[in-house]
DNA sequence: GAATAAATGTTATAACATAACATAATTAGC
DNA sequence: GCTAATTATGTTATGTTATAACATTTATTC
């Protein structure tokens, strides 16, 4: 039996409700946020998150075991994400020296890259000029 | 009752095992290695990693939720590490440049860094190489 | 040696993630 | 349109990572 009131599937649910949120949400958040849409285990959410991971729009936030949905403006430039710990936004950037300066760290030890994780933790900029 | 047969203290018992090792562990790695010592909770092995964190003595692996040594030759820069997904290994490198990249990044946007988490999966140099 | 602070022990549970298998919906070929 | 194969979904259970809450012990200070 269908459970879901309507003609979207579990992956565009989840990816409609990411799609607005500033703040990236955990797999449990979006299990508890989409209930009333008929997903109602974490293996939905976990299935959902590992396709749109794979297609390329949404990226996880390793230090928080969250999700956000991608800028899509990559342009070869590896994303990488300012968290601010005071209020929780999260907000992804593109920078080409921060790209070459990885790429060439990986060419200088042979490494071959896959997927680079690149957060920092701290203070947004409205949260550090509102002290 | 004291349960550990030394006069080392956990923190010491968690540091030493650690230090010897390649790839970083997990906690309940650490907690099922160390039993022989008497740590038999989680509760010890989070609170040793904790003041060890604290201390600058080790690192902790986001994106494997595990924990290594430090090498101690940060020297102002910014660590990063290169994660082998097919052996496990994990080198921590410190580059100026990327250090930089970052710094300038964060003087545009205003925010204030705190504690940078740059880790790249992908396949070392002796894997990639044995193809 | 009593009072305080720091470290450790213990039990329970919260939070994050996946395994295993059953069923239903979609599609591809005939 | 019917059947087979594939893909998506549902369901239950469990594995893995991390912390809360509170009791006890050890070390330190006066």
């Amino acid at each position: 039996m269908r459970t879901s009131q309507n003609n979207l599937n579990n992956t565009e649910i989840v990816y409609n409700y990411l799609k607005d949120k500033e703040a990236p949400l955990t797999a449990y958040e979006l299990l508890n946020d989409l209930h009333s849409k008929g997903i109602v285990a974490p293996t939905t959410v976990y299935r959902a998150l590992e396709k749109l991971l794979e297609a390329g729009l949404i990226h996880r936030i390793e230090s928080l075991n969250a999700w956000k949905v991608c800028c899509e403006t990559h342009n070869k430039n590896m994303p990488i994400f300012e968290i601010c710990d005071d209020c929780g936004s999260v907000t992804e950037h593109l920078d080409a020296s921060l790209t070459q300066s990885i790429k060439k760290l990986t060419k200088r030890t042979g490494f071959l890259p896959n997927n680079p994780i690149l957060e920092i933790r701290g203070q947004c900029v409205d949260c550090n000029s509102n002290l």
